[in-house]
DNA sequence: GCCGTTTTCGGCCCGACTGTTTTCAGTCG
């Protein structure tokens, strides 16, 4: 079993283990071995193997004895009996905003409640309000958090499909009657959640790839399948799609298959107005709908098509029909950012508050993607749940990164760690750190994290002061959002921007795939007025280094190019923005 | 369930906010 799964085992305990209302430190306990095991450096099997766990804190006798269990049998006798005691889904119900475990099992011990489906009944009945500790308002909250989810439930987080769809992909490219291949859809256009993974591929034989497809090892079970097309469902219920087509026919269904929607209705209506005719199969000279070949205006690749209804090369991330007609017309289509055009992230977590790598080991990493510097930003004292740090903490790391640099230097190494905070933004916008401290610091990164249910003023508020202080670079993830699982808190974009750009504050594109915000449909306002992007990974494991690729991908959706992005500068350019923004308000 | 010159039980990370309550439990970060 691999040490992912047992992580994920050890956490699912947990839950099970405060839902049956157990000593809420024993469920701590097996979470605490989950975060022990993520951060190995080594082989699980090879420590299980060699009786080494004993040496690993916070893993005891029991806890030992079980991860044995799981590593060598590939299964825990004690987590499938806690799983039988209780029905299959009730964990679902964590996952709803204002529902924990203590409320959960209230639910399923008083109202029988198992489900999603059973937990909406309940409230629909009024149940739920009349129960002791809830009322009219947390059901409501709760229908609430039902229908957010509903309207959600198809859609998946984009690393998750992306990640699906280049495995398959890959898969497809080597088959050998596949001639082109291609992600399409709207993983292709690189949206913030996607409902499916389309492929769309080219071959003689069209058949042949069908059928490896249905075959291929991500497929759980084949929903569809035909000649030219199957359908088939993954892990975690994630759809995909292939499409074959001829070799012509290619270009055409790849731009069809990519959308949006909308883009194509705009490409169809200027097809019309040629005297042509545009579908998945080809651009005709016709005024019929219509797959007759010799009438066909051939074309090699997407490019040649735009050419054909003149237009300029449109980038699949900007083909929503939200401009890029008009720019593509006028030959203003910007020339958008590339991942490797970013240098850095400038919004970091470290062993210090809540990351897993200590600073040693995001140098090293940072250093192998070929960074220039990476940030530290870890959370400030308010951030209890995070491990805040205090000012002395912050000190002591602040000479732990000088120490670190020294050696780096020494060592030959280009990298440069930069000191900084993500501050926590209290409210009316004080800041959880004086400003004494934050003009020490070389990035200070200002984000809420607490106090989410503000109105728009109050928030907007909030942010704008922050904006203010002349010690704050950025705006860390600007609305709490997290895709696919609650709403952000309302904040007024415009006025947040227009105080932004007054100060000569940066706004970060949080590169995290649960949250990519500010949202990639404000980007324009913001370069408009003259505000600095910052794609940051808000990194917290190794992992999340690579989220700055993704980052990217959604600022190329907001429109962005390489001068937009103030982390794509080289390191002496981006100490002096960063020393700017501090003397340009005194 | 783990940990310990608090050596064998008692503590284990804290504060704001919300909605439920008339003093607090649960959730979230």
């Amino acid at each position: 079993m691999t040490v992912d799964r047992v992580v994920e085992v050890l956490e699912e305990i947990a839950l099970l283990l405060e839902l049956k209302g157990e000593n809420p430190f024993k469920a701590r306990a097996y979470v605490n071995a989950a975060r022990a095991l993520e951060t190995l450096a080594e082989p699980l099997d090879t420590i299980v193997t060699e009786h080494r766990l004993g040496t690993i804190k916070g893993l005891g006798d029991a806890l030992q004895q079980k991860i044995t269990e799981l590593v060598t049998t590939g299964r825990l006798d004690y987590h499938e009996k806690l799983k039988a005691s209780f029905p299959p889904n009730l964990l679902t119900l964590l996952r709803i905003p204002g529902l924990g475990p203590k409320k959960v099992k209230v639910l399923h011990e008083r109202l029988g409640v198992g489900d999603v489906d059973q937990l909406q009944a309940a409230c629909e009945r009024g149940a739920v309000a009349a129960l002791e500790g809830f009322g009219e308002k947390t059901q409501a909250k709760i229908l609430e958090g039902i229908e957010f989810q509903r309207r959600h439930a198809s859609h998946h987080h984009l690393h998750v499909a992306l990640a699906l769809g280049e495995r398959l992909l890959e898969q497809v490219r080597g088959h050998p009657a596949t001639i082109r291949c291609s992600l399409a859809g709207s993983l292709r256009r690189s949206k913030e959640v996607v409902g499916d993974v389309d492929v769309v591929a080219s071959s003689a034989s069209p058949s042949a790839l069908i059928e490896s497809f249905c075959g291929l090892p991500e497929v759980a079970s084949v929903r569809a399948r035909g000649e030219t097309k199957a359908s088939v469902v993954c892990a975690d219920g994630l759809q995909a799609d292939l499409r074959v087509v001829s070799d012509r026919e290619y270009p055409f269904a790849l731009a069809y298959f990519t959308g949006s929607k909308e883009h194509n209705i705009v490409m169809r209506r200027r097809a019309i107005e040629r005297g042509l005719r545009l579908n998945e199969y080809g651009l005709f000279r016709s005024e019929e709908e219509t797959r007759d070949p010799r009438l066909l205006v051939p074309c090699a690749t997407e490019d040649e098509i735009f050419a054909e209804l003149g237009l300029d090369a449109i980038s699949p991330e900007l083909r929503e029909d939200a401009g890029e007609f008009e720019a593509a017309t006028h030959h203003t289509l910007p020339r958008l950012l590339k991942w490797t055009d970013l240098r850095g992230s400038l919004h970091n977590h470290s062993q210090w508050s809540d990351g897993r790598q200590t600073l040693e080991e995001i140098a090293a990493q940072a250093l192998e993607l070929g960074c220039d510097y990476w940030a530290i930003t870890d959370h400030s004292k308010s951030s209890f749940q995070a491990r805040g740090l205090t000012p002395e903490r912050l000190e002591a790391q602040i000479k732990a990164i000088g120490q670190l640099n020294r050696q780096l230097a020494r060592d030959g190494h280009e990298l440069r760690l930069l000191t900084g905070s993500e501050v926590d933004i209290l409210s009316e916008g004080r800041l959880d750190f004086e400003d004494d401290l934050l003009a020490r610091l070389e990035v200070v990164v200002a984000s809420i994290h607490h106090g989410f249910s503000g109105s728009e003023e109050e928030m907007t508020r909030r942010l704008v002061r922050a904006a203010e202080n002349p010690h704050v670079h950025i705006l860390g993830h600007l609305t709490g959002r997290l895709l696919l699982e609650r709403e952000g808190y309302k904040v007024h974009h415009a006025k947040i921007i227009d105080a932004c750009a007054a100060t000569g504050t940066w706004i970060e594109l949080n590169a995290s795939p649960h949250r990519f915000d500010m949202d990639w449909r404000f980007w324009r306002l913001a370069r408009d007025k003259g505000v600095g992007c910052v794609i940051n990974a808000d990194a917290h494991h190794p992992a999340h280094a690579g989220y700055l690729r993704l980052g990217a991908a959604v600022a190329r959706k907001g429109w962005l190019t390489k001068k937009d992005v103030i982390n794509t500068r080289p390191l002496p350019a981006l100490l002096k923005l960063l020393e700017k923004k501090r003397t340009s308000q005194r």
